[in-house]
DNA sequence: AAGCACACCTGCTAGC
DNA sequence: TGCTAGCAGGTGTGCT
């Protein structure tokens, strides 16, 4: 559920209120979280350092190291470093800003990152899909190399509709499947691929292969509307998977919803109901009216 | 070789 | 009312 925008709004939550300070104390207390490179490269990779920039692409979100660089065996490597957080299906990063271990911990908080102004970085999640890491390997823009097979970020880069024209022609899946593949697009997943899907009036079950090229750009076009307004709402909080910010707070995007959760609900375009069908193994919304 | 199924998880809910 | 089976989905892997 964590997608573009609700990365982007804990994303923005970092550069306001954690970038500059520096780590004094890393506790890891779930082993999942840090399964990619364990708990001791992270502990060692983070403490004192300075979290000195917070950027994204698709869903990852980058933490840049600055400050004392060690050279231990974990990160031999050279150069700049940075802080990889991915939310997967559940995972937030909260904010503690009282004194330090004054506030409760919640039921799975995986890794807790104490600062030197005395609040507080927390990783939970629930479900355990998600995990953090630090690397090296950054290339000229800051992306790490193990995130090199990700398609242009929409907000980064911006959408090229050419370039999405030329991709699908060459393809035979559906357009769902064709918009939640990172090495299209980075950032979009289910819900907004149905929403933007609506926006470009076009069921999210057609042949990607088989759209003109003006119904592609047409999707450019909607993509861009729906991941920028879904930005400025803070994104998406639904009844389950309830996605919050560093402070706390829900998106407000879900109210704007036009077909995602809304199936049986009349299409705010013409009235007909709302039908919700398995399109690529995954649940896709759609006005059968309105969309074709 | 692209495209698909499946595993990984827990919390919520629809349906007995 | 209480239980459970099924569903939710991003990504990596492995199979076709």
């Amino acid at each position: 559920v964590p997608e573009l925008p609700e990365v982007e709004t804990v994303r923005r939550g970092l550069q306001d209120h954690v970038v500059g300070r520096r780590v004094d104390h890393v506790v890891v207390t779930g082993q999942r979280s840090v399964r990619r490179h364990g708990s001791d490269a992270l502990i060692a990779g983070l403490n004192g350092r300075r979290l000195a920039s917070a950027s994204r692409r698709g869903k990852y979100l980058l933490v840049g190291l600055g400050g004392s660089s060690p050279q231990c065996r974990w990160h031999p490597e050279p150069g700049p470093q940075a802080l990889v957080v991915h939310l997967r299906m559940s995972g937030q990063l909260r904010l503690v800003r009282a004194p330090a271990g004054s506030v409760a911990v919640a039921a799975h908080t995986h890794v807790r990152l104490w600062l030197d102004d005395g609040s507080e970085l927390r990783f939970v999640d629930p479900r355990t899909f998600g995990e953090l890491f630090v690397t090296g390997e950054l290339d000229g823009r800051g992306v790490p190399a193990v995130l090199a097979g990700l398609g242009p970020d929409p907000l980064v880069e911006g959408i090229d509709p050419e370039r999405l024209w030329q991709l699908a022609t060459r393809r035979r899946a559906s357009l769902k499947a064709f918009l939640i593949d990172q090495a299209v697009l980075a950032g979009v997943g289910n819900l907004y691929a149905d929403e933007a899907c609506f926006r470009a009036r076009l069921r999210p079950g057609r042949s990607v292969g088989g759209l003109r090229r003006a119904e592609v750009f047409r999707l450019a076009r909607a993509l861009e509307e729906v991941l920028g307004e879904a930005v400025a709402a803070g994104g998406s909080t639904l009844r389950d998977a309830r996605y919050v910010d560093l402070d706390g707070h829900p998106g407000s995007f879900q109210d704007h919803h036009a077909v995602y959760g809304r199936e049986g609900e009349p299409c705010l375009g013409c009235g007909h109901p709302i039908r919700r069908i398995r399109v690529s193994g995954r649940s896709s919304h759609f006005c059968p009216t309105c969309q074709r």
